[in-house]
DNA sequence: ACAGAAATTTATCGCTTGTCAAAATACATA
DNA sequence: TATGTATTTTGACAAGCGATAAATTTCTGT
């Protein structure tokens, strides 16, 4: 917006009102994971973020465009941990990508727990924050993610449940990471420590992918 | 505290007053499900519960002792559909007993998409809110649970994953049911449908359980 | 150095929040 | 029917909300 006008490189990249946005980015997508839409407020926000009052305000034009923004930002974190497993697993055994697939993804909604609460927070009921994570971000991710389990269900080893529900019950494993304090009360363990994370995604894929094996004891981190 | 104050029964036993109350933990539930605790007024639940303003306060003493009633409230009408599962299936072999309680327990959670909404709101961070929930509710039903698939490894065929993973799995079931809107625009389906909750029981029952046969097809409501 | 735009700061608006307080009504017992 | 309490109604309060606007500072290109 400010630094590539035309014909000149003007700045070092780093102006300060970038440091601001990200800033404010930063702060929104933990506030608005942390409490929900209605629940934050802009004060909270830039409170946290560190600056200044109104600020968001200038920035984003309001609180509807930064919640977008803040979602776009979280989007592409789990678009970098997710894409190279879609990526590198293109051409292995179908049943054998689903596991992988379900390893990776286990790990990232472990990396980015913030996901997993914002869809449960916003999936409940339809409005426009609802249409617009589907329509952008939700929709791709739920066809890519089904049509995997599709073409490993032809004529292979995985359990014939309908798309729909392994879509719910992979996204479900999240609900571990996403309710990492109740598991803290309920366990006395800490849900992403890292032999944890483990064997919530051994324990999904195995049982995703009909494999009975042991599983579990974590720390054997698979290959990938 | 109308009715039965000591001698003489003065009341048909249904107050005028009795009845606000009703009509506010019916409302406080499902807005407290819907929107969270922040985001929900008390202007908001009195108007959904066609009463006066400030009636909240005066029959539950403010906004956080109406909570813990809706809570109550709510977790009895859970208990009436669970206990009697917990009950009936106390002398069958360990093994089918979970697969019995898992279905029990999905089918309740499609009954009650308000449970599991109000866990993942609340299970996010510490608070009173979370720490009351937890000593008062979900622990014993925590204890429950795992207890019965601890009882269900020794020496069966239940899949060897820990029991903490297994009550995050069960529990995660209820995501499809809690975010039904979601589920609709992804699928175009309703996710209570009796077949797709049938669906959801049965291949969460199957997967937990190590069966790995054909599952599905729904409409075969097993037997319970 | 200067002009103009970008970015930050300060002030204020109408509205909603949870709670307290008092007035008005309904009702059960004597 | 009278009395006292339970319940409902109305009014008001300080605090926080999202947004707008203007004043001020900082930065950039010439």
């Amino acid at each position: 917006m400010a630094a590539n006008l035309g014909h000149v490189a003007v700045n070092d990249g780093r102006g300060k009102a970038e440091k601001t946005r990200d800033a404010l980015l930063g702060a929104g997508i933990q506030l608005f994971s942390e409490q929900g839409y209605d629940a934050t407020s802009t004060r909270q926000v830039e409170a946290l973020a560190g600056v200044q009052r109104n600020l968001m305000t200038y920035h984003f034009g309001g609180k509807e465009e930064f919640w977008k923004a803040c979602m776009t930002e979280l989007n592409g974190q789990m678009a970098a941990l997710l894409a190279p497993a879609f990526d590198q697993s293109k051409d292995i055994e179908p049943g054998e990508r689903v596991r992988f697939l379900i390893r990776r993804y286990v790990r990232a909604s472990a990396a980015l727990p913030q996901i997993a609460r914002i869809m449960f927070d916003e999936g409940r009921s339809e409005g426009w924050r609802l249409e617009w994570l589907v329509e952008n971000y939700i929709r791709p991710f739920y066809a890519a993610m089904t049509q995997a389990f599709e073409d490993g269900l032809q004529g292979h080893s995985l359990p014939n449940i309908p798309p729909a529900n392994f879509y719910y019950f992979v996204t479900g494993s999240g609900a571990m990471f996403s309710m990492a304090a109740e598991f803290t009360l309920l366990t006395g363990r800490d849900a992403f420590d890292e032999a944890m994370v483990d064997a919530q995604a051994e324990s999904m894929a195995n049982l995703l992918t009909g494999n009975t094996a042991p599983a579990v004891a974590a720390g054997e981190p698979a290959n990938d």
